[in-house]
DNA sequence: ACCATACATGTCAAAAATGACATGTCGAAA
DNA sequence: TTTCGACATGTCATTTTTGACATGTATGGT
């Protein structure tokens, strides 16, 4: 009976599929676009966690290179797994933890003038970030198969995301400025 | 000097602000979109953390019902606390774990077969959870000040994002179908 | 030769979160 | 009247995460 805290197992695992990777360019990955919008996680995690797949034998080390690196690829045992938890329907919703989401939540606790002062900020963060990924995909071109495709599907979810945010932001401020509709 | 897992006192202390509520109540409200979106959180994680917050002096037991309910009312200091927090801009970025976000990034492990029927699930899950919302939208008219119109705010937030999931997974979906444009 | 920086891995105590367990109340239906 | 489910709060051992600390290597600049 292992844990239930699987969602690092399978981020690894996952990282691990498409290219075999030492930990340090792991924790790398981390903190990039996968620990900004999806999940996080510092070394001391990674660290012990790629120790425990090692001993469920999910990877293995396949090369040590300068400075001590050790080269972590999946085994076939670890494709499987996280190709079933890919596969399988989320039963019970995941697990979510976004600050960024709870500060709109807690917006209530506001007068309406705070309120759009925060609203204002998240509509500008949100609208210089979709122009970062706009820009990026410009100098990428037409997705292409592979990996790097893949990549290119998630800075797309990335940018609708930012998109979205930055036009409820707007959207919100407006229903704050404007008093409530007479009949 | 506190530790600086923070969030979960500032969601509580947002709840409070609204209105005073028992434990039971505020776990409850951590089952709904808050929790869904923003931030999960427990019974058992709730409770030693309002014992916390009541020895900090943010809020106080304000009274005591029925079955050893205990209503919690957040103090002036507590107000100060959350306002406090979601007026500073967030220096560095907030805390981001979300399971389903982290299959999307994981779906370059599959290959495209497996992963066009991921996404498909996600499509038909999103369009039906923004379905829903429309139809609570339609329901309660335009947006009202206070509290309720808040609500709204957040319920708008949801929308938009299952929307935007949505047409992301379609858009996806005809990437990975449609071979690769040749030139 | 020296130094700063990026590379690279780890431990460990403390803090936070989870799941299992435990206890008891109140109202309504059978 | 008894039983079921929702209400209501809690503990505790285990697991997970974090931040601080610790160590050492290769590279490029001065």
């Amino acid at each position: 009976m292992y844990g239930c805290g699987m969602s690092l197992t399978h981020a690894l695992l996952g990282l691990l599929a498409v290219e075999p990777r030492s930990g340090y360019e792991l924790t790398k990955a981390f903190e990039t676009d996968l620990g900004r919008y999806a999940w996080q996680a510092g070394h001391t995690s990674i660290y012990p966690e790629l120790g425990k797949l090692a001993e469920r034998g999910l990877v293995e080390v396949t090369a040590e290179g300068a400075r001590g690196s050790k080269t972590y690829t999946v085994t076939d045992a670890g494709r499987t797994e996280l190709r079933t938890w890919l596969m399988s329907p989320p039963t019970r919703q995941g697990k979510v933890r976004n600050e960024q989401v709870l500060r709109m939540f807690m917006l209530s606790a506001l007068d309406p003038a705070d309120a759009v002062v925060v609203l204002e900020r998240i509509a500008v963060s949100t609208g210089e970030q979709a122009e970062v990924l706009r820009a990026i995909r410009e100098q990428a071109g037409p997705v292409e198969p592979g990996p790097e495709g893949f990549g290119q599907l998630a800075a797309e979810y990335g940018l609708r995301q930012f998109e979205a945010v930055h036009t409820w932001a707007l959207w919100a401020m407006e229903q704050l400025r404007e008093p409530v509709a007479r009949s």
